[in-house]
DNA sequence: AGCCAGTCTCGGA
DNA sequence: TCCGAGACTGGCT
C-alpha cells in the first residue's frame, strides 16, 4: 500500500479486517492479523469525509459478503496498481454471484485468453481486495480449491457459508 | 530466467 | 475410476 493511504479497521465476527484507502477509493483489504494491528493513528491523521463514507460502505459490503449476501453498494475500488490483465481478471471475478463459482480456465476464456488459466491464478493472488472481489469463488477446473493468499481455511469457510460444496484438496 | 492459487494427458494402482 | 507425474501454458517479478 502507498504511504499516503489511510488504514481503518473493520471489526466483524470473523475478526478485524483492515481496509486501506487512497484518494481514489478502496485500495486494499487485509484479513484479520494474528498479532496486534498497527494503529491507524486515527487521532493524528485527519480522515477525509469521503474516506469515512467509503469506509461505511466497505464495512457494510464486507459484512454482507461474509454472510453470503451480495452487497448492493460497493465503495470505489482503486486497483490502478494492477496490470491491464489483472484488472480484467478482477472485473470478471466481481461479477460472480454468491453461491456460484468459476474455474480459472473459465475466467481466462472470459477475457479472451483461454490458455491463461495459470496467469489468472496469479492475478487472484495479486488481488488487493479479497472477499469484496470474490477471488474465493474461483476454483480449479475439477472443483477443487487451488490455493488462497489469505489461507485455504478462509476460502473453504467463505464458500461453505455461501452454500458451495467444494472437494477437498 | 524463474516462479505460479492451472489444465490436460497418460500410466499405474 | 482415481490419483500422481509430466508437459505445456501465459503473464508477472
Amino acid at each position: 500500500m502507498k504511504t499516503n493511504s489511510i488504514s481503518l479497521p473493520i471489526p466483524t465476527r470473523d475478526g478485524e479486517f483492515m481496509a486501506h484507502y487512497s484518494e481514489k477509493g478502496l485500495a486494499g483489504l487485509d484479513f484479520p492479523k494474528k498479532g496486534r494491528n498497527v494503529g491507524p493513528a486515527a487521532g493524528v491523521i485527519p480522515i477525509p469525509k469521503a474516506v469515512r463514507e467509503w469506509h461505511r460502505t466497505t464495512t457494510r459490503a464486507l459484512k454482507q459478503v461474509l454472510s453470503g449476501v451480495k452487497p448492493k453498494d460497493f465503495p470505489p475500488f482503486d486497483w490502478t496498481e494492477g496490470t491491464e490483465f489483472q484488472q480484467n481478471v478482477w472485473k470478471v471475478m466481481g461479477k460472480i454471484a454468491p453461491g456460484k463459482t468459476l474455474s480459472y480456465g473459465e475466467i481466462a476464456s472470459a477475457i479472451g485468453k483461454p490458455k491463461a488459466s495459470r496467469a489468472v491464478g496469479g492475478a487472484c493472488g495479486a488481488n488487493p481486495i479479497p472477499v469484496l472481489v470474490p477471488c474465493h469463488r474461483v476454483l480449479a477446473a475439477n472443483k477443487k480449491i487451488g490455493g488462497f493468499s489469505g489461507g485455504m481455511d478462509w476460502k473453504h469457510r467463505l464458500l461453505e457459508r455461501e452454500g458451495v460444496s467444494v472437494a477437498g484438496n
